[in-house]
DNA sequence: AGCGGTCAAGTTGAT
DNA sequence: ATCAACTTGACCGCT
């Protein structure tokens, strides 16, 4: 059976998860600051769990959780631990609950931190604060029963060899909760899934197959091949991703993500598999009960 | 109510 | 040199 996620937000849904900057809460007292936070985190856990209860009525089988579910956690000057707020111990538990719901309605989570988590930056305070972000969202995944925290490989500075060698070393530094949730993606201009595996299965890190950045960024495998390698470095469910371009193959940014997937752009062979596949389009919900209801027909 | 500017952070490639 | 894009717009302060 495929499994199919829906990503961080909703389109239509009223679920909402709200965020607040740096710059809003250096302007606060401490109190203030902590009452905003606070606030902040215990709406987005009730939307977490909104968002979970949406998933299992619609039979999306799958949650991306958005990085900033806890705002400014990992932020040189305004980071915290939820152990350390006030409140920090019932706001624990409501995430707690989330996890139990999740788990015994068989809907998984994920999350993806952004894109300034790069694990394999020549800049030391880069890898550093990559650590602490990872941690961070472990912590919450350990809570919300998460089993992967998805990353790009990085950057390549020139000599990617190099550079895929500082990532290989440097997840020896994550700790083990850490480890074992993370995943790693091929990206759309600079590791092909080629490249992303001889580096997972040097590591023992999951392969993400993303095919839409796949045929942005081709290499000597084809999308059944590289399907069936990708499926190989799971010792769970295998996660892929999907989307489609904005304007077409043929278009001049064929790497922008369309409000739908077109069915042409669903590799056949994945109908037969049991796989989760995170739906990256901008329609959310939409998108997902859309493309669900094509491959039923499909059957 | 609506709108424009801002938001912690990295890296690449298009313009 | 500047800037949009990336997993995702939301929020604040002004009119």
């Amino acid at each position: 059976m495929i499994r199919l996620g829906l990503c961080c937000i909703f389109k239509n849904e009223p679920i909402k998860f709200r965020t607040t900057t740096a710059s809003v809460v250096s302007r606060l007292s401490n109190t203030d600051a902590i009452e905003k936070l606070t606030s902040i985190i215990r709406d987005n856990s009730a939307s977490l769990m909104a968002a979970l209860k949406y998933c299992k009525k619609n039979h999306i089988g799958s949650f991306r959780v958005n990085s900033r579910i806890l705002p400014l956690a990992t932020h040189p000057d305004y980071g915290y631990s939820l152990k350390n707020l006030p409140d920090g111990e019932s706001l624990i538990a409501q995430f707690l609950d989330c996890g139990n719901y999740a788990a015994e309605n068989n809907i998984r989570t994920t999350f993806h931190p952004d894109q300034f988590v790069v694990l394999n930056s020549p800049r030391h305070d880069v890898v550093a604060s990559s650590i602490k972000e990872i941690e961070y969202q472990t912590e919450v995944a350990q809570w919300i029963n998460t089993d992967v925290i998805n990353i790009h490989c990085g950057g390549g500075y020139g000599d990617k060899f190099q550079a895929l060698f500082r990532l290989k070393s440097n997840v020896t530094r994550l700790s083990s909760e850490a480890r074992k949730r993370l995943t790693f993606e091929n990206d759309d201009k600079l590791y092909s899934p080629a490249e992303v595996l001889t580096v997972c299965n040097d590591c023992s890190v999951p392969f993400v197959y993303d095919v839409h950045h796949h045929r942005c960024h081709t290499d000597n495998f084809d999308i059944e091949s590289a399907t069936k390698a990708a499926i190989s470095t799971w010792n769970r469910e295998p996660l892929f991703h999907i989307s489609s371009p904005l304007n077409g193959w043929q278009s001049r940014k064929p790497r922008s993500h369309h409000d739908f997937i077109d069915i042409n752009d669903f590799p056949e062979i994945w109908t037969k598999l049991d796989i989760t596949i995170e739906v990256e389009a901008k329609a959310k919900e939409l998108a997902v009960k859309k493309l669900s209801k094509l491959l039923y027909c499909k059957q």
